[in-house]
DNA sequence: TATTGTTATACTCTATAACTATA
DNA sequence: TATAGTTATAGAGTATAACAATA
């Protein structure tokens, strides 16, 4: 009598890998960012404007793929801190003009530097080849699945 | 003359394309297990019982990296849903046994097919040598960086 | 009526810390 | 006193849906 087919383990899993990868690397910038008053998703809102300039909510949530809802109390956290402003549009006031304060401009380029640390720090001792693979393959799941508003690159 | 030196960008980091693919993959696979009414920690709590027989919460949250509370509370909830029984040991009055009631059995091999084809929609467009990349490359940070107890492979 | 945004509600995930039971 | 576990509390992240303001 044969056995019971076997199912598929956890690590059987590419998904399982990717998962544990990104976890470990999110929570090592989490605890960087944390330094700063910071969280992750805050720092992605700030790093968007930075590179958007004003913008509004719909916009933001659009480009990371989250609700209004979600955004709404983000940049209620962020005005809090006086990291970014917000005003009603004068064109149209449903519209709510979002941009970072001169407090969040300084702001962004000491994020951008612990995210250079927590990258070289988890992908540093890969080679330049295999650094450059993981970035392809990653861009082309991305592309593949219609992922990102973003790429810019 | 060289515009001024850019801070790095968002798209720079192999982290942030490392974040959106697992943000991704996790997000659809958990839709999938929503549908049989678990969420993807349970399903790892789950998949981890199938391995290893009867266990305690301290070492679930030894291997899921999770506090006893958080383990607690997925129990709880995965005993709600009759997947799994808990009762004292009666070795150590201290300790609980956890393990997969009948119908938790039988959900595991279920829930490890939606996992296959979960990684089939994201990483079956890749090509034999890009997969095994991926899996190299990331096997080889988990090692570096001592993430995993778990890697029996 | 359609659109932008906010608010209310809820649930998962996770942590820390206080607490209970057992040894 | 030390250990296993639970419970209380809290906060991030996220979603859905109801609502308000504006067009």
């Amino acid at each position: 009598m044969p056995r019971a087919p076997q199912i598929s383990l956890l690590e059987d899993h590419l998904g399982y890998w990717l998962r544990m990868v990104s976890n470990h690397v999110s929570h090592a910038f989490s605890q960087k960012v944390a330094g700063q008053d910071v969280t992750v998703a805050e720092w992605v809102v700030l790093r968007t404007l930075f590179a958007t300039g004003t913008t509004t909510p719909s916009r933001v949530a659009d480009e990371m793929k989250m609700t209004r809802g979600a955004i709404s109390k983000l940049v209620d956290r962020l005005l809090a801190k006086d990291l970014v402003s917000r005003r009603s549009s004068k064109e149209d006031r449903r519209w709510q003009d979002v941009a970072l304060t001169p407090s969040g401009r300084a702001l962004v380029p000491r994020l951008a530097a612990l995210a250079d640390e927590n990258d070289a720090e988890f992908f540093g001792a890969l080679s330049d080849d295999e650094r450059a693979a993981l970035e392809r393959i990653l861009k082309k799941i991305v592309r593949q699945r219609h992922m990102a508003a973003v790429p810019v690159d």
